[in-house]
DNA sequence: ATCATTGCAAAAGATTTGCAAGGTC
DNA sequence: GACCTTGCAAATCTTTTGCAATGAT
């Protein structure tokens, strides 16, 4: 149901993980095992997730690989301080979706089964401009939420599931 | 520097006092000493808050008009309910505004001071309509948040200080 | 008098932090 | 070996909840 974007991809010359590379050797931080198991699940699908669910398809305690809670939080806030993830918030927890290498977009969300559906529009950044101008605002981004029921929610016969409230 | 909407303002017939008598009433609720310094408070005068700030401007324990902390949380949310409140999530922390007799608008926030610009715009309301028809999304409502720097910290001379993290 | 509402204390949920032990360069 | 990172435990911050006492109708 969501836009395919592939063919629109912003081109791009490295990879997340040689992105992320760049930003640590910058940085003179260090490339652990456990940036490296984040970064690769994360980027392994294109998705929204919030820390919980990405929690729980890491590895358990115990496994190998395990990230504990608290450098998958630092890790992820890494991810979006090296431009690879954008964050944003709803439903008082933290949402993230893939940055790096992929197109401007806002989001639809469902009121009932609290998915996602992206979409772009290039009026925003019409309404960006003009009130910049009107304000001498300097924009350095947006946040466009729309809220509603999707097509599918709008069915009652065939309802999917309520979503974990994302 | 916000925009004057004083011309604008879509007429209603009832105070928001009155107006949520009306929502009580309805509802088999009790017009409290609470309730009533809460909404006295909230619609002595128009501005963005967050329950931090609410609390700090209502009488302090001990003194008259005391209200709980539990209790101001609750009644924000009643206000909400009754249509007189909006609330949107911003840096982890809930902020309300009023919506009762005020029009449709949406922010800026200044990055360095924090500050809420409102302004309105109608292609929004276009955006709205063309993303729910490729989508058959049935839109209930939006949250348009543009992020950057006001004019007034553009100016590195005459800074103005940094507001809390609202 | 009935039953909604309040304040308190405590819980809950999300995220952050101090710090000693461990891992990377 | 230097020093960045991690995991643990605990703290923090925001918001919610159970419940007995209080107050509105």
């Amino acid at each position: 149901m969501a836009k395919d974007y592939s063919l629109q991809h912003v081109s791009v010359s490295l990879s997340p993980q040689e992105r992320f590379d760049e930003y640590l050797q910058s940085r003179a931080m260090r490339n652990t095992q456990q940036r490296r198991t984040v970064l690769e699940h994360v980027f392994s699908h294109h998705d929204h997730f919030d820390v919980e669910t990405l929690i729980e398809q890491l590895p358990d305690k115990g496994e190998a690989n395990y990230v504990s809670r608290p450098t998958v939080y630092r890790t992820l806030t890494e991810f979006v301080d090296a431009g690879l993830l954008r964050k944003f918030e709803l439903g008082g927890r933290a949402i993230y979706e893939h940055d790096y290498g992929y197109p401007e977009h806002d989001h639809m969300v469902c009121n009932q089964c609290n998915q996602f559906f992206e979409f772009h529009s290039d009026e925003i950044n019409n309404i960006r401009e003009s009130v910049a101008q009107d304000y001498r605002f300097r924009v350095t981004g947006h946040r466009l939420l729309i809220f509603g029921i999707c097509s599918d929610c709008a069915q009652p016969r065939r309802q999917k599931r309520k979503q974990d409230l994302i």
